[in-house]
RNA sequence: AGGCGCGUAGCUCAGGGGUAGAGCACUACCUUGACACGGUAGGGGUCUGGGGUUCAAAUCCCCACGUGCCUACCA
């Protein structure tokens, strides 16, 4: 017999199992099942692990080994996303400790850098996901900016610009001064900052007063080309079409009637600046306002903004313009103000809407299609409420913004000949040829990242070629993603499968939780204090963290997780002590396997009780196992089996069955019996296996098996004629009989010492046979020296009396009996029973109970009140002769 | 402002029309030949509040309060 350590010790258990997995070659496609495929949510280039894409691959993971341990033919392709601007950011951060921008680099060679960068530190996040225990393809693993993926980025582009789909347009849209680029609306986020409300007044031309206008930046009003009201405001009625002057500029600008403008809002008045509000905008187009750009890419006021400002930081304007305002007694009021305010997701810079040229896809005819491919549910969200929101958001769509003022990504395939014409092509060849002899210059701007990755599905596979493997695997199985880029990615995913492939890129969109520190808030970067994955498993091991996870990913619901405090993560403790659990119900059987014949992992057919349960009990497991899996209830799926293996399997089977399968002599009936334990064991890690991968390899390894490694075991079937009513009935029985006389024992301070004899009486005949068949495991786990069982209790004295399950028992305590606690005991359990009794005679004295509740259900609270009842009648004789 | 969630034992959370479950924490006993990362037993909850539907509501519906997320927008 091999020595087996006490305690589970997962390290170097991972790092053995890993690779031979993978030179085994089954993170490839094996046999010839059905498909099953998945491509992962590319991580980011500079993406380090972090607990949320501990959960997200995990799941991966779990669903993959599942499904490969069915029988399917398993695929699922990694890879990783260049990450516009978070990489470029990145790179120009490290630059920056060198004392130098992009621009001292100039393009050519940020880009050489951005690639050197990625190079080195791009892949580091999937050697992490190895450590997850991802069996992923790794030879298959793709880069948004691979060679291949250029290829099908530009085929996209191309045929969307030739099917019109593409258009250049000036539009006010987000840019972020920092970044010096235009962000989409879904890439800003916002945050309530108290500010001021400022009151300014706009002097009419002819020297009629003036009118007063609200706003929360002054700054704009340089850039102001009309004030309006609402058309049905009778404040300005015979006002409308009259002329101010705009204050420090000089512009005469007009009032106009638009509904843009509340009346109920200040005095109804607002200062209409289209260059650098979307609203605004908007009116500027209905009304052909002239649109005066005054603050530049950087967030400065510009030339047109006049000598006295230009050059100045949009916040430092705001100071001097309203210190010039106030000095012509142009400032109403101020009014303290909570202020919208638009931020950079990835810098948290104020956004300043912008009037500028952009690239932009059109998207209602895109959208079309892949709103009905939810709404008949052929791609289907899990859980189903994603699905409306899905819905709402695809729509009301807008266009989408593609083009990114970066460095870092794919250059948009536009060029401009000398005499304006744009010419797109799929490479700069291409662009030559068709410029037939005419100078080109190529567009600076890159894609927005997201223009790549809505085509990773196919991308990976292969498309624009018709590969093999897009034959093959397209559509994916399922898509397994956070909820925050439903709209980012999910949704264009599918706009851009339907067009391309004319197909769904996968079956279902699972959302998985979103995992929340202590006080359930999102986890952030900016915020710092994360929990870092590769602690928690270098602490407790990876299995422990994956079932940490696993268990309390229900329903999409988030999970709190939160960070380790003096080397202690009590939620993944948990999961680790089921691994040891685990370890050490295996490491006790492989003690026990004997020297002789070789015990298989075989079901011996027995009558036995124990046996007959354990039985029954595994094949509701794997039932309850396999459907919760098959609907993504991860939750469910690692409970069933924490709750099989601990309670029922260890608790109660090794227990009940210690003596007969650990005997020392080797007859049949013994090695039948190990050939039981090990068979329940041995499925019972193959149902574990897909949540923990490493502990159930070493210890599956360790038993009798058949086959090369757990990960390509079948996956258990379930067997309808194992199923045992009467066997869980009678379980249940004996249990709750063991555990009284437990309860007595304790209550009553019995040592642990002394070996009791206990008297049940029943006239039920077979729980009588029950009990006989199975005295000697009743005996040894209740430490009882011998039972009697008749029809009626004898006279005892000083015994310690109880009913349950329609059985009275008594346990003699001479000598050891204490009275007094003895009658609060009884008392409490009396109460107890009276407590539930009380409840059911309300209902059975109601006439509509009894009438309009189910017959069952009636005969069910009649049967359990007469039973209680009679328990009660005969605890207070015991009561009685207790002197009470 | 709208949408979507959540509010159950001290903590973290399952469950979900027939008067409540797990893990941790807590109490007592136990180093009994797998495991103290363990065993046995126990204490602890009017399931946020208020209405309604129902024979029956923690569970379904409505309202309120608290809390989180998403979307939109606000001179």
């Amino acid at each position: 017999m091999t020595e087996i350590a006490k305690a589970y010790e997962p390290h170097s258990v991972e790092q053995r199992w890993y690779p031979f997995w993978e030179g085994q070659g089954y993170f490839k496609p094996q046999g010839d099942g059905p498909i099953y495929s998945i491509t992962i949510p590319p991580p980011n280039v500079t993406g380090k692990l972090h607990i949320g894409h501990a959960l997200c691959y995990t799941i991966h993971d779990v669903l993959l080994r599942w499904k490969r341990m069915q029988g399917y033919r398993v695929l699922c392709v990694p890879g990783t996303d260049h990450a516009g601007i978070a990489t470029q950011n990145v790179v120009e951060k490290e630059l920056r400790k060198e004392g130098l921008s992009r621009y001292d680099l100039g393009r050519e060679k940020f880009v050489e850098r951005v690639w050197e960068w990625v190079n080195e530190y791009g892949g580091q996040i999937l050697s992490q996901l190895r450590g997850l225990g991802c069996s992923f393809d790794w030879q298959r693993t793709r880069f948004t900016m691979d060679e291949g993926y250029v290829k099908a980025v530009m085929d996209c582009f191309v045929r969307w610009w030739e099917a019109g789909l593409i258009y250049r347009g000036k539009r006010v849209i987000n840019w972020c001064p920092r970044c010096a680029t235009a962000i989409s609306d879904i890439e800003v986020e916002h945050e309530d900052r108290p500010g001021k409300l400022y009151h300014l007044r706009y002097p009419f031309k002819d020297g009629s007063g003036y009118v007063v206008v609200a706003t929360m930046r002054p700054e704009t009003m340089l850039g102001d080309t009309a004030v309006a009201v609402n058309p049905s405001d009778e404040r300005y009625k015979d006002k409308l079409g009259q002329t101010m002057i705009l204050p420090l500029v000089g512009r005469e600008i007009p009032l106009i009637a638009d509904y843009h403008a509340k009346a109920e809002f200040g005095s109804g008045a607002v200062k209409i600046t289209p260059a650098h509000d979307l609203n605004d905008y908007e009116v500027g187009l209905r009304h052909n306002l002239e649109m005066v750009v005054i603050i530049d890419e950087h967030g400065r006021m510009n030339e047109t903004a006049g000598p006295a400002y230009a050059g100045l930081d949009r916040f430092a304007a705001r100071e001097r313009i309203l210190e010039d305002l106030e000095a012509q007694g142009l400032v109403d009021r101020l009014e303290d103000y909570t202020v919208p305010t638009a931020l950079c997701t990835r810098c948290h810079t104020v956004v300043e809407p912008l009037l500028s040229d952009q690239w932009f896809v059109k998207m209602k005819e895109l959208a079309g299609p892949a709103i009905e491919v939810v709404k008949e549910g052929k791609v289907e969200f899990v859980p189903e409420r994603f699905g409306r929101t899905y819905l709402d958001w695809m729509e009301n769509i807008r266009d989408w913004t593609i083009s990114r003022q970066l460095w870092w990504g794919h250059r948009i395939p536009v060029w401009r000949t000398d005499d304006g014409e744009y010419i797109v092509a799929r490479s700069e060849a291409e662009a030559n040829e068709k410029a037939k002899g005419r100078r080109i210059t190529q567009d600076e701007d890159v894609l927005d990242t997201w223009f790549s990755s809505q085509l990773w599905p196919q991308a990976v596979l292969g498309w624009p070629e018709q590969t093999e493997d897009l034959e093959t695997y397209y559509p994916t199985s399922v898509l397994i993603t956070a909820r925050d880029i439903i709209y980012l990615w999910v949704a264009r995913m599918i706009m851009s499968g339907l067009y391309f492939v004319n197909e769904i890129p996968f079956h279902d969109v699972y959302i998985y939780a979103t995992v929340l520190n202590e006080e359930g808030k999102r986890y952030s970067k900016s915020l710092g204090i994360t929990v870092d994955p590769l602690e928690v498993t270098a602490l407790y091991g990876t299995d422990a963290l994956r079932f940490a996870l696993l268990i309390r990913t229900a329903k999409g619901q988030d999970i709190r997780f939160g960070p380790i405090r003096e080397k202690r993560q009590p939620q993944v403790e948990e999961a680790r002590n089921f691994a040891n659990k685990i370890w050490n119900a295996t490491r006790f059987v492989l003690m026990n396997l004997g020297e002789g014949a070789p015990v298989e992992a075989r079901w011996e057919p027995s009558t036995a009780l124990a046996d007959r349960w354990i039985l029954a009990e595994l094949n509701s497991t794997i039932e309850q196992v396999t459907a919760a899996l098959a609907d993504y209830r991860l939750n469910d799926a690692s409970q069933t089996l924490y709750h099989f293996f601990w309670d029922e399997f260890c608790d109660w089977y090794i227990e009940f069955s210690k003596t007969q399968f650990a005997a020392k002599e080797e007859t049949d009936e013994v090695r039948a019996a190990r050939n039981r334990i090990v068979y329940v064991l041995e499925t019972s890690l193959r149902l574990l296996h897909p949540l923990m991968p490493f502990i159930t390899e070493e210890l599956w390894q360790r038993l009798p098996h058949e086959g090369d490694s757990i990960m390509v075991a079948a996956w258990p079937q379930i067997d309808q004629r194992r199923e045992d009513r009467e066997a869980r009935e009678q379980m249940e029985t004996l249990i709750a009989l063991i555990t009284k006389v437990r309860n007595i024992r304790s209550v009553m301070n019995i040592p642990i010492s002394a070996w009791l004899k206990v008297y049940m009486a029943t006239s039920d005949e077979r729980i009588k046979a029950l009990v006989t068949a199975n005295a000697d495991q009743f005996k040894r786990l209740a430490r009882i020296a011998e039972i009697s069982v008749t029809d009626a209790l004898p006279a005892l004295e000083a015994a310690a009396r109880d009913v349950v399950a329609g059985v009275e028992m008594a346990v003699p305590l001479a000598g050891l009996i204490d009275l007094e606690k003895e009658r609060e005991r009884v008392n409490k359990e009396i109460g107890r029973k009276e407590n539930e009794v009380k409840g059911m005679q309300a209902r059975l004295g109601n006439p509509s109970f009894v009438d309009r509740a189910p017959s069952e259900v009636v005969e069910q609270t009649r049967a359990r009140h007469d039973e209680l009842m009679s328990e009660i009648a005969k605890l207070q004789e015991t009561l009685k002769a207790l002197g009470a």
